[in-house]
DNA sequence: ACTTTTAGTTCGTACTACCAACTACTCACT
DNA sequence: AGTGAGTAGTTGGTAGTACGAACTAAAAGT
C-alpha cells in the first residue's frame, strides 16, 4: 500500500487516519444493521425512516436522499406501506408526484429504533473521556462540514 | 429522542458524537460503494477482498470475518472466482474444508482498490489539519480499541 | 464401530438494486 | 389552445445478496 505514492509523512498520516475511518464505519454500520436486522429493516429501510423522521418527501426526493433509482423506491415504499410504517398520499401540488411520510407507527418505531442505536452505540463511544467525546465529535463535524455535501 | 433517559449533559454529547459518527459512517460507506460499484463489486465483495489481502481463509472463517451465513459464502466466492478474483483449493489439513485466496489478478485488483479508496476519501479527511488528523485518528483507535470485538 | 459434529453446497424464498420501457402529467413554446 | 419535450412514478426483467433448511462428506468423540 505504500509503494506507489511520493512518499512523506503527511500522507501516511493520512493513510492511517482513512483507515480507522473505515474500519469505524464498518463497525458502526454491522450495528446499525443488527438493530434493524432486529426489527426485520434493511440498513436502507433503516436511512429511509431516519430520512423521513423530519421531512415528507416525494419518491424521487427520497431517492436522491438516498443515492438510488427512483425504480427502486417503488418496491421499498411498498414494502414498507404494506407494513404500515409508511404512507403515500398524492401531491397537492403536481399530480404525477407522490408523497411520502411516516404512519404514526412509522414514527413510533423510528422513536424507538433512535433510542436503539443510542444504545447500542454507546458501548463503543463511552470508551472515550467525555472530554475525548466532545473533542471526536467536533472533529468529525469538522471533517463532514468542510469536505462534500 | 430525549425523552427516555435520566438526562444530564454528559449523555447529550454522547448523542451528539453518535449522530456525527453514524453521519460520517454512511458518507464512508457511500465513497466505498462507489469504489467498489466502479468495479462491479458489492460492499461485501469489498470486504472479502480486504480481509483475503492478508490472509488465507476457509469458508466458514471468511463467513466469520464478514458476519454471514456460510451459504451465503458459496454464491459470493463462486461469484469472484468465475471472474478469476479468487481461488478455491482443497484445504490440506482437513478434506472437507475449502480455502479461499486472491489469486494473482484478485491481488493486484485488491491493491487498485485500495489506492482508490485513499484517493477518494482523502477530500473528507484533508478538510482537517495534519494535526487534527493525528488527533481524530487517535481518538478513532482509541474508541475502536476500548470496546466491542 | 457408531454417533455426533463440522465444512461446504444446494435449493427455495425474499429483498435490493439496476435498467429499459411505459403511462400520466407538467411545462415551455409557438 | 395545441404540440412536443421533459419529469414523476410504476412495471417487468435480470443479477446479486442473504437467509434458513436439508443434504453429503469427512472428522472427532466415545
Amino acid at each position: 500500500m505504500e509503494e506507489s505514492r511520493p512518499a512523506g509523512p503527511a500522507v501516511e498520516v493520512q493513510d492511517e487516519l482513512i483507515d480507522a475511518l473505515v474500519q469505524a464505519s464498518f463497525m458502526t454500520m454491522a450495528v446499525l444493521s443488527k438493530v434493524a436486522a432486529e426489527h426485520d429493516l434493511s440498513l436502507t429501510q433503516l436511512r429511509v425512516f431516519a430520512i423521513l423522521r423530519d421531512r415528507r418527501l416525494r419518491m424521487a426526493g427520497l431517492a436522491e436522499y438516498l443515492g438510488l433509482e427512483k425504480s427502486t423506491m417503488t418496491g421499498l415504499v411498498d414494502r414498507a406501506e404494506k407494513r404500515g410504517l409508511l404512507e403515500r398520499a398524492p401531491s397537492p401540488a403536481d399530480r404525477r408526484a407522490v408523497d411520502v411520510f411516516l404512519s404514526a407507527a412509522g414514527i413510533d418505531l423510528t422513536e424507538r429504533l433512535y433510542a436503539e442505536i443510542l444504545r447500542a452505540l454507546s458501548p463503543m463511544t463511552s470508551a472515550l473521556s467525555p472530554t475525548e467525546q466532545r473533542r471526536l465529535q467536533t472533529l468529525i463535524e469538522r471533517m463532514l462540514g468542510g469536505s462534500a455535501a
